[in-house]
DNA sequence: AGAGCTCTTATTTTT
DNA sequence: TAAGAGCTCT
């Protein structure tokens, strides 16, 4: 049955209706491109292309729920729904690599390796090449090693390809690290999230076997926000589609925001020239927000050079003109925005129709303190709050060693925790005994525990204390292993919980007690989670996939329940929008900020970016274009910065959106008339007697 | 292991 | 300024 196409606009009908070959669908901030992707989706379906025939790849876990509900919707038959391949790039990858990890050597228990799982695996090759970079002595900054690791690897950049800027010691200290970090991933079987992109890739090109069965599997492959996409990722798609052809990219050149991490803005500015026969559809028509708001988005971005062009306009009407409010300092500027959220809530809107962008978290700490202050509840998106509980990952250790021996980054974690009297002198003397006899460090540590000759172990350095922790461990993660074998996740992860006397050592560690009650829970949480799995647990691996995808979500999302005021980074506002928009501390140095205007030699990691303001134009246009019926944009004259009160100048960006479009508040002066005149007499007649 | 000290550094972070 | 990291001492 074919889909309804009647609601849709000229050129959205267009896309959702397109034959084969590649198509990019141009979507400007709120054009309706979710929409064309799920339309585009039931058209195909409707034309007799099976579910399965169909994959569409997002770049989070929220996106691709999100779409599959929509479909779902649409279709009004959630089981087709559940047929399609729908889901992140890494998702994709991870099950590549699970169908065909022989190819490359991995066990089925393989590990996947979230960030802080990557900067341990930094951190020991920086241990390990401590006698051999001349400055031993030298603290590295282990994440921006790590981040030129990611982007080399973003950029299918192979570790012997590497090559090190002149003059940069990081770029040099990376060329060390890389070929080895990589060497230990391979070692301790482990896949980082970058892995889950590039091994794919290479299998691809590499093995004919591969290949074959992949590049057929997919009839129609769709990706979406396609200017957020690297060169790995570019790459895959590239040999999805190599025989058909069949690729609908969705996105926004304008939009592009995430170059410092390595995505590519060339993939969707020359998508004509990298996919032969290549359709253009634009889609420019707004459904989101007023005329004044798309009038002031396209002034600011049209002054960006390299970009395909778009004007997007709105039928909604002129509506409100923005309000630009200008601060004396930023405590005036956080408390006339508290207090205008809650004009606006008085006025009718509800908290969440509220929304306060900023460029960086750290302008986030006054705003909350004023929001408090004033009674306004919030949430905030974002954050560092990644999920870091250390208990959860204390015990998801236990449980990959159980599965995948040769993971040595979790032995390391839980080898001496709780604490068994195994110190780091002992896991060096392990590490060593691992390497000159070509074993993993597990096989050594059973070794240890096994050895019923005490002058293997002094020859080897270690007390017979060691031996009896080894074995009590020995025994604690066998005994857990045959539980996950035998499908008791749950039960065998309780008694492991118990044999280590988890609780009582979060309780003894904690400082209060209701800290040490929140970490049991979490730990409570993880059982929780474990018990919804075996629920519904099939196949010999399946706690292997259910470990390797926890990987892949990045812990609690913020809870959207509620009615409260949205708090996020430009960054994070991207995809959302709402009624009513606060865009706060709009000045140069802050957007454009300070580093891109004049970037520090340790962040340079790309050069041809580190000096480009447009990406920051692209930062603020999506941060006009998540408004829907009004925009405030605030600024502050002064503003306290590494300790000094120093000037600041209203961004350029702000200089771009026209005059006409915009209603300038002094609250200085504001705040001046407001005082009452007997509050001022007494004030002044205060200074009285010092003259 | 943890308290208390000094030193350092100050974007953005979908997986 | 002010938070986080690293260090020393108990």
């Amino acid at each position: 049955m074919a889909v309804d196409t009647s609601r849709l606009n000229p050129p959205q009908r267009a896309a959702v209706t397109h034959g084969g070959g590649p198509l990019l669908v141009l979507a400007g901030a709120g054009s309706g491109k979710t929409r064309v992707i799920t339309y585009r989706i039931a058209h195909l379906l409707g034309l007799g292309i099976p579910p399965d025939a169909i994959a569409a790849l997002t770049f989070t876990n929220k996106a691709a729920e999100e779409m599959r509900e929509r479909v779902a919707h649409l279709l009004g038959d959630r089981r087709t729904a559940a047929k399609l391949t729908m889901g992140t790039f890494h998702a994709l990858g991870l099950t590549l690599l699970r169908a065909e990890r022989k190819a490359l050597g991995y066990p089925r228990g393989f590990a996947v390796y979230d960030q802080a799982d990557q900067l341990g695996v930094v951190r020991e090759v920086l241990r390990s090449l401590k006698d051999f970079s001349r400055d031993g002595e030298r603290r590295w900054d282990v994440k921006a090693i790590l981040a030129r690791v990611s982007l080399a690897k973003n950029g299918f950049v192979a570790p012997d390809d590497y090559q090190p800027r002149e003059g940069d010691e990081y770029d040099a200290i990376t060329a060390e690290v890389y070929p080895r970090y990589q060497a230990a991933l391979r070692s301790y079987a482990a896949f980082d999230f970058d892995d889950l992109i590039v091994e794919p890739v290479r299998l691809l090109q590499g093995d004919a076997g591969v290949r074959a069965r992949w590049a057929e599997r997919f009839r129609f492959v769709m990706v979406d926000e396609y200017q957020d996409t690297n060169r790995a990722q570019l790459l895959l798609v590239k040999e999805l589609v190599a025989h058909h052809g069949n690729l609908t990219v969705v996105g926004d050149d304008d939009q592009s925001i995430y170059a410092w991490r390595g995505a590519e803005p060339a993939n969707i500015l020359r998508f004509a020239d990298m996919f032969e026969g290549a359709h253009v559809i634009k889609l420019e028509q707004n459904y989101r927000s007023t005329r004044h708001i798309l009038a002031a988005a396209n002034a600011v971005i049209a002054h960006n050079t390299q970009r395909h062009g778009k004007t997007l306009w709105s039928e909604l009407g002129a509506g409100e003109p923005i309000t630009h409010a200008v601060a004396q300092d930023v405590e005036q500027e956080a408390r006339w925005v508290a207090q205008e959220l809650a004009r606006q809530r008085e006025g009718g809107r509800r908290w969440a129709d509220l929304a306060v962008l900023y460029r960086s978290n750290l302008q986030a700490k006054l705003l909350e303190d004023e929001l408090r202050q004033h009674d306004v509840p919030y949430v905030m998106y974002g954050g560092q709050e990644f999920f870091e509980r250390k208990e959860v990952k204390d015990v998801i250790a236990y449980l990959r060693l159980a599965l995948n021996p040769r993971d040595e980054l979790s032995l390391r974690r839980i080898v001496n925790y709780p604490a068994r009297g195994v110190g780091p002198a002992t896991v060096e003397k392990l590490a060593a005994w691992s390497q000159a006899r070509h074993v993993t460090m597990w096989e050594v540590v059973q070794a240890v525990a096994q050895a019923d000759d005490a002058q293997a172990l002094d020859d080897a350095g270690l007390r017979p204390g060691v031996r009896r922790a080894l074995s009590e461990l020995v025994a604690i993660v066998d005994a857990l292993g045959r539980g996950l074998r035998d499908g008791a996740a749950v039960a065998s992860t309780r008694a492991l919980v118990e044999a280590i006397g988890l609780h009582d050592d979060l309780r003894a560690a904690a400082p209060s007690a209701t800290a040490a009650q929140r970490r049991i829970d979490n730990v409570e949480g993880l059982l929780g989670s474990l018990a919804r799995f075996e629920a519904k647990a099939r196949g010999a691996d399946a706690l292997g996939d259910y470990l390797r995808k926890l990987s892949l979500e990045s812990g609690e999302e913020a809870d959207t329940s509620g009615d409260k005021v949205v708090l996020t980074t430009l960054h994070g506002a991207k995809g959302l929008e709402f009624p009513v928009v606060f865009m706060v501390g709009l000045e140069e140095e802050l957007l454009p900020h300070a580093r891109t205007l004049s970037p520090q030699a340790t962040d340079a990691l790309d050069a041809e970016h580190a000096s480009d303001v447009s990406e920051e134009r692209r930062l603020c246009y999506v941060g006009i274009t998540r408004a829907q019926r009004k925009l405030y944009i605030t600024r502050a004259c002064t503003r306290v910065s590494r300790g000094r009160q120093v000037p600041r100048l209203p961004s350029r960006f702000l200089l771009e959106i026209p005059d006409e479009l915009l209603e300038v508040r002094d609250l200085a002066e504001e705040a001046k008339a407001a005082v009452p005149q007997a509050e001022l007499r007494s004030f002044f007649a205060s200074f009285a007697g010092d003259d």
